[in-house]
DNA sequence: TCTGGGGTCCTAGGACCC
DNA sequence: TCTGGGGTCCTAGGACCC
């Protein structure tokens, strides 16, 4: 039975080239793009990376490499990068009807019904398209599970046969043509297999992809539980994972961040924790979900040499379930109040939010007392939309809660941060002659 | 001085129940 | 020495992904 294609495409250096669509002096020049407080390289253009900057190395690491290549340093812009990907998700869903945005910068693309000629030529036009609409530069794998289009995108980066064209299509390969390409390809290498097992397969005398699909089915699964025997039948061409067209609502979501500088008061935690929990909120009434439990967690520093070390969390079950900001502060606050220790510097905290259930079909405490009553329910979600509506028209953050504080010292570092291309008036582009 | 943030799935083991 | 057999629910931790 003939199988349906599917192509991984994914974006060459995404942040790094989102920061050069709109900055073109860049192009040529080695750039990287830095995690949040500016603390780890996160993107490399290919410059950077021939340079030998790892991905995720410290920067204080590097400064003698980023002052003598004149390497350009860029804080991440996770606006920008948001604003682009939609556009390029936007572009796909034009070149073809199935598309699964699988994270920021790629997507599974079905192609049924196309020969493997057609789907070299839609390949082509698949990246021809998107540097169009958007700027940025995409490879494409294809083959007939994602586990091989994963792999099949990974030689359009790398395997200098494929490289050129930026398409690597497995879809006519023979089988022994494609055994010969996986005994290629590191064990490592394959999408699900990390560092923990690829060390234990390599104890093992598993090296290569092509080792890893002719294990036994027994032993597989036995060493690397389900997930591991899934992957060698995909390796094989037996889908095993399913397409997801619309994302599933998530199940947890999480908003934490590292500080600026070290903060040691209880007032300046519960202030951290509380824009935490506004942002928290707005993606949880996004979904249309409300939370049932939160967990509460803060940290020193792992690496300081100077100061005590804990991390401490709390979880709460949430009298019943909400997405109502200033119910889901309460809780927090209280929660933090009762893992916070004085006397140690902090690095970072965050909120989570667990068990998230549909709005709609949430159990209503409908006999319950005072904030509980279906009304007032109702009148707060109403309240949320309002302040949701018009923070997402005027930018985020220009609605919020008085306690939150204003000064908010603390705030991670991003000293070189590019505007706001493309969702805000005040940042737009200028061109000047 | 300086080391990211946000997710999912799977398994083992304990508590508890009949 | 030997000490039921299921079943469920919950949590913690491991492993992986971008």
């Amino acid at each position: 039975m003939a199988q349906k294609p599917v192509a991984l495409v994914d974006a060459n250096n995404f942040y790094a080239s989102c920061e050069r669509v709109f900055n073109p002096s860049l192009r040529g020049k080695p750039v990287i793009v830095l995690s949040n407080n500016d603390g780890c390289v996160v993107a490399r253009s290919d410059e950077a990376k021939a340079l030998g900057i790892g991905m995720g190395v410290p920067v204080f690491q590097i400064r003698d490499i980023i002052k003598k290549h004149h390497v350009e340093a860029w804080s991440s812009n996770y606006t920008l990068y948001g604003s682009m990907s939609r556009r390029m998700m936007a572009t796909l869903e034009t070149l073809a009807p199935e598309v699964e945005p699988y994270s920021i910068d790629e997507a599974f693309v079905w192609l049924p019904g196309f020969s493997p000629a057609e789907l070299d030529r839609h390949a082509v036009k698949i990246r021809q398209t998107v540097a169009m609409h958007t700027g940025i530069p995409v490879s494409v794998g294809l083959s007939q599970t994602k586990t091989l289009a994963k792999l099949a995108n990974h030689e359009a980066k790398k395997n200098p046969v494929f490289k050129g064209a930026g398409v690597c299509n497995l879809t006519d390969f023979s089988q022994s043509e494609l055994d010969e390409l996986l005994s290629n390809v590191q064990v490592g290498d394959v999408w699900g297999i990390g560092p923990r097992r690829t060390r234990f397969l390599q104890q093992h005398g598993v090296l290569t992809a092509y080792d890893l699909k002719e294990m036994p089915d027994g032993w597989l699964l036995k060493n690397l539980t389900v997930t591991g025997l899934r992957t060698a039948w995909e390796l094989r061409g037996i889908p095993c994972l399913p397409q997801e067209m619309t994302p599933p609502a998530k199940k947890t979501i999480v908003t934490s961040r590292g500080f600026g500088r070290l903060i040691e008061s209880l007032e300046e935690l519960t202030e951290a924790v509380t824009v935490y929990v506004s942002r928290l909120g707005e993606k949880l009434r996004a979904q249309h979900s409300v939370a049932s439990r939160m967990e509460v967690f803060i940290n020193t520093s792992h690496f300081a040499s100077h100061g005590e070390r804990y991390a401490n969390a709390i979880t709460l079950r949430l009298p019943q379930p909400t997405a109502y900001t200033p119910e889901l502060v309460a809780h927090a606050r209280r929660g933090l109040a009762k893992i916070y220790r004085p006397g140690l510097k902090y690095q970072k905290a965050g909120v989570m939010v667990l068990d998230l259930v549909p709005e709609t079909g949430r159990q209503l405490n409908l006999f319950g007392e005072g904030e509980g009553g279906p009304e007032i329910i109702e009148r707060n979600r109403q309240l949320m939309a309002a302040v949701d509506g018009i923070n997402k028209e005027m930018g985020q953050g220009t609605l919020r809660l008085g306690p939150a504080g204003t000064r908010q010292t603390w705030n991670m570092r991003r000293e070189k941060l590019s505007r706001r291309y493309t969702t805000r008036w005040d940042e737009i582009l200028e061109i000047t002659g």
